[in-house]
This record gives structure tokens, sequence and C-alpha cells, in this order.
DNA sequence: CATGAATGAGAGTTCATTCAT
DNA sequence: TATGAATGAACTCTCATTCAT
């Protein structure tokens, strides 16, 4: 992108751009996870950036905004997480294998977690009515397809309906573990959260 | 709850008061579980009950309190419902038959799914941190113990965490796919969500 | 309207909105007069009230929308009070003279004038686009027609052009000399101001 | 302006500031007139200029300041204006000539008469109280005093006062008239307006 | 001189809550 | 008890202005 080096003065400009850019989505990702959509407030987010109101508003339109590109912006991320462990590896085993891990290392990531509760809260609540969620719902469900990770799942016992939901037996699992641990840890514990996790997951390979 | 007849006086006053705190429950459940706890407006509820702000003020405190209220009053509820289940059979195979109806039937009811989520993220957000949530809770947790239906889930094959993370497997199941089901029809149908839960259920029983 | 007496509680209630809702029509004609309607803040006009913006927005959705109001209402009152006028008189001479002294009266309601301006610059620069105002001020043109002032501002030496255009002539003298008196008091006085529209008057009556 | 050739090292650099400096004035004048002293934003007459921001705060201080300079431009536009037109007549009945047509061009100038209006309005909600507006109006009122204009314009059949007040009088009918086109064409054509002012440019001179 | 990201005061508006009725 | 006008804090968003480049 930047390899060719234009004006240099344009270069300092456009890097604070990216990194204010780049500061505030990181920040909305802990304010929204943190205070959930409708009670963050802009300010809370520019200040967690060190910014201020006016930076957000050069960067994003609205708080829908800023909200939207963090969608994209995680799934994309986990696509390409996803991906990048299915090109490393060989045989069938060693990608479940790097795939369980890959799916037990989210246990950990509450922010995730509730960004993406938030997500689907949202659409639910706004009627997916937008043309540009929609479109980019579309986009990303399409792009988290991830047809080589379908198979991987897939066993031949069982019906074809139960094949088609097992990606999503996982998801709940990992969002509702991570979920009932933030809500109250003594009832489950990080441990028990990936433990289980572990479990669901040999259960769905092996054809639920 | 109006089974014994308290004060023979209870007048139409009274009568009318008590319709009008119940309507105004229901409208809470409906408001909040359309439009969120933070999104929901006062007006609306009252308005959804058929009254004026007034109305609500003269039988809650703040927002927060029809909230907590609904907490409550969902939570009995279901221990309730459950525990009629439990006292109407004999057997084992009778029981865990009525308790799978029971759990599957909860497929359809997205208001209490809906507001079963606001209430903990609502507590996750607020740090439990009010003493009254956090007495409440306490009650609610322990009605919901309900050893009995522990026991009848229960199996002898299973290691002793998996076995107090049972019901945590279900209540899971049921959350999530009715919220998936809500956000994308066509990805989870109804049909789908049964079908899981039925298995889920099952593999519960046997032991996961 | 108010005439039977409805529960006497609900009577209390409408006479304060009422009150309230006339207190801020006064204070917006004072206010926009004042400020301009861009630079006039809502705050402004409800303290002007007596009020908090809370009240304001109690009694119109938006700023415009007092703007609007103030329109409709500052149209009719003159309406109303051309028409009174009109009503008493007998001969062609008295109406003339009624007319000529409540002509004259305008010189001294720089507020009446100002609003003017501030709605014709608005229509303006707002394209008469919004459905409301254009039939509005369609409604409002209708009511100032007042055929029977035309028929007496009418006269048969002029040409038919020249009498349409009369009224336009007095109401351009009106607004322009009372802002050229409120602009710069020592080049056109008060007197100056009642004595040039005098002229203008007759001048006009006299067939230009 | 350009015509005493200054230092000749008038550089490429000085050069472009002044078109700049030039532009932002013509831009002010667009969008001041276009969407009033208050609701323009400069943003929108840098851009208008074919500059950003940085170019106008180059230039001018505050946007006070750009609507100050152009208040003194388009005086001394309008002086020069005039007298050139006085300079190059020789009887009274050419120079009235003149200026009768001179005058009626004004019908034309929608902008000028706009730009007028939010002068005299600014001045009259802010009072005339800066130091700086005072000692500007004081300038542009003496140049725009004309004496030989005045002589004019005179007559022997009216009184002093009237006399005084004829400037007055062919001012407001030309700001009124354009204002009233601009908000009205059908009720106030260009045709009508031009008609208008001749008739009374001639009434004027005869004596009012 | 000119750019444009960033500031921050301040605007319009919303809404939980209060209170006279 | 219930109404609904009114309060006022808090919000999102705008924009004149500053300043590093």
């Amino acid at each position: 992108m930047a390899t060719r080096p234009q004006k240099p003065s344009r270069n300092k400009h456009q890097l604070r751009t990216e990194e204010t850019h780049r500061k505030l989505l990181a920040a909305g990702l802990r304010i929204f996870a943190r205070d959930g959509f409708e009670a963050s407030r802009i300010e809370d987010i520019a200040a967690e950036a060190g910014h201020t109101r006016g930076a957000f508003y050069a960067n994003f339109d609205t708080k829908e905004d800023l909200f939207f590109a963090l969608l994209e912006q995680q799934a994309e991320k986990r696509v390409r997480g996803i991906q990048a462990i299915l090109d490393q590896v060989q045989t069938r085993e060693e990608a479940l294998g790097a795939l369980r891990a890959f799916y037990l290392e989210g246990a950990v990531d509450r922010q995730r977690v509730l960004m993406t509760l938030e997500f689907k809260l949202f659409a639910l609540r706004h009627g997916n009515a937008r043309a540009e969620w929609a479109a980019a719902h579309q986009r990303i469900r399409a792009s988290l397809k991830l047809e080589s990770m379908e198979r991987l799942l897939g066993s031949d016992v069982c019906d074809p309906d139960l094949q088609r939901l097992k990606k999503v037996v996982l998801e709940i699992m990992l969002s509702g573990l991570v979920l009932e641990h933030a809500y109250d840890p003594k009832r489950v514990s990080q441990k028990d959260a990936v433990a289980l996790l572990g479990r669901m997951f040999d259960l769905v390979v092996a054809g639920l």
C-alpha cells in the first residue's frame, strides 16, 4: 500500500490518521464489549483511544458506523485466523487438532464473544433492515463458509441437517460458555469452559 | 398468587391496581425483549400496558426496578413450571420424557430467552454490585437448584464436573439456538432448533 | 372551546398547557426577532418563557416547528386586524383613513418586520421545499388576499400590473423603513419612517 | 487595483496568494448570500473557492473577518460604479438616465441584495458594537454620500426631509423587490421589479 | 501558503424522573 | 392511583478554530 514513498509529509499525515483510526477501532471494541452498544458513549470511546470526540467524528460518521466497521474487522480477522491454520497442516488429524486448539483458545476471548452478541442483538432489533448490514452480513457469512472446515467437521454417520448445524453448535457453546463464565465465574470456571468446549468439539467431530 | 383469599375487603381499587401492575410487568417483558434494556423507554412500556408514565411510577420506582421485578417473576415461573412437571410423574422415564418435552417447548419462547440474555448482560456490566441483585440472584439460583432434576440428569458414567455442568449445557444450547434462529431463521429454522435441542438433551442424559 | 366545564382538574392541566404554549410563542417571537432563526437557541426561548428546554419540547417538536407556528399566528393576527378595521367603516374615505392609520402603526412593530424577514429568508433558503410550508404559505397568502382591501387601493388611472403590485410596494416600504430605522436610527428616525409611509400610502392610493 | 505596478518583484508566490484571497472573497459572497451568515460553514466557503479550511485561515482570522472584508469590498465597488457613471456624463439628463439604468440593473443582483441584508441584520444584532464595524460603517457611509448624486436627485418642490430620504427609498425598493422576487417569483416577476423600480425612480426624481 | 486531523464548546434533542393535579 | 407537563442531565453530532506537517 504505502510502498512507494510519495511526498513524505503526506505520509506523516496518513500515518497519524491510520494510527488514530486503529486506536479508535480498538477502543470501540473494548468499550462496546464493556458497556454494550446502546450504553457506550462516543466520548468514552474517544477517550479510551486517547483522543476527543472530534477525532472520532473525523474517522467515523456515527456510532453505528464504528460498530459496523468493527463487525467487518472482527469477521475478517477470524476468517484469516482459521484459514492460516488450515493452510499449515497436512493431514486431517493435524487439521482437526489445530482447529480444536484454536477453538478452545476462544474461551479466553471475552471481548469477541460479547461483541458478537451485540452484533446479533443489534441486527435482530434493527431488522437487518439497512442495506449495508444485509450486504456486509452476506459477505461475512460467505467468507466464513470455509468449505474445507466444513469438510473437516463432516462425518459419514450423521444426517445432513446435523452436519449443517455442527458449526452452529460449536459457536453457540463457545459464546454461551464465555458469557456464563463472565456472568458467574463460580458456576462456570475458565477450566470448566475449556473442558466442555473440548468435549463438545469431539462430540461434534464424532457426529454428535 | 391470588389463590389464598387475603383480606376479603380486597376492593375494586386494589383489584385495579393489581391489574395495572400485572399489565406493566407483561408490557415490560415485551418491550425489554424487543428493544433491550437500555433502548427501552418507560413511555413505550406504559403505552404497551395501556397507561401513561404516571402509572409506571406509581408501581415501580425506576426502570431497573421493573427489570428486577421481571427477573424474579420469570425465575419463579420457570421453577414452578419444572416443579409442576416433576410432581406429576412417577417413574424416571416419565420424568425424563416430561422434562424433555418441557425443554423443547422453550425453543418457542423468544421473549424469555432475550430477557435472560438481557439480565445476564446487565448483571455482567453492572458488576452484580448492588446488594439487591446479589441477593435476588442468590435466591433464584437456589430455587433453580432443583435437586430432583439434577438427579434425573445424572448418570454413572460421567465425571462430577460434567455432571455439574449438564444444566449449563442445556441452558446454553436453548438460549443459543433461539437467538440464532431469531437472528437468522434461514440458517437455523425452528425445526432445526427443536431437533438439535432434542439431540442435546439425549446426549446430556446419556452422560455427554 | 372550553365552554362546557369538563372535569375541572382536566381544565387546570389544560390551562397550564395553554399558558405555557402561549408564553413559548411570545418568547419565540422575541428571541427569533432579536437573534434571527439560526442564532436563536432553544434554551434562550425557553428561558424567556420562564421555562426550561423540556417545556419547549413538550409543546413543539423542533425549532422549526415553533417558527412555523409563529408564521401562522402572525399571519392570522394581521388578517384579523385588517378585517376588523374594514368591518367597522362605512364609506370609502373612512376605510382608507382607517387603513392608512393601521399601516402607519406598523412602523413601530419592529418584531413583526424582523420575523417576516426571517420567514422570507428561511423559505428562500430552504426552497419552500417542505410540503407544510408550501401549504401554509398558500393558505396565508389566500387569507391575506383581502379582496375588499385590494379594491380600496384600486384606482382607474393606473395599469393592472401596478394595481397588482400596490400591496407589494406598501409591504416593502414598511419592512424596509423599519429595518433601516433599526439599523441606523440616525439616518431614518421613527418620524421619518411614519412620514414616508404616509406619503407612500397616498401615492399608492393615487395610483402611483 | 493592480494598475499601479508596485514592487516589480511581485513574484509567483504573491500572485498565487492574491488569487486565493480573491477566490475566497468571491466564494464568501456566494455562500453567505446563499446560506446566510450564521448557517454558512467555513468549509463550504473554502470548498467553493477550491481550497480547504487552511487556506481560509491563512487569509482571514475568523468568519466575521471575511464577512467584514466583503462589506468593504461591496461598498467600494458600488461607489466606484456610481462614480464612474457620473464621471462620464455631461448634462443632468444624461446623468439621470445613466443613474436610472444603473439602478434598474440592480434588480438582477440577488447576491448583493442578500449580502446587504445580512450586513444590516448582523449589525443590528451585534449592536454595531465592535469598533471596527463602527469605523468601517462610518467610512462606507461617507464614501456613499456622493454629493453629486444627491444633487441630481434633488428637486425644488419637495421638503428637505423627503430630499434626505430619497436615496433611502430607492435602496429600500431595490432590496425589497429583489427579495420579494427571490421569495415568490410568481408574485413579483423580474419584469415587475424592473418596471416598478423605474416608476419609483421617476417618482423620486419628480420629488415624490 | 496550504493541508486536514484534531480540539472542544455548544447546539438540538431525548428521556428517566418528578410533581401538581 | 393515574395523568401528563415539566425538569434537567446526558446524549449525539456540528463546526469554528488550532496546529503539526
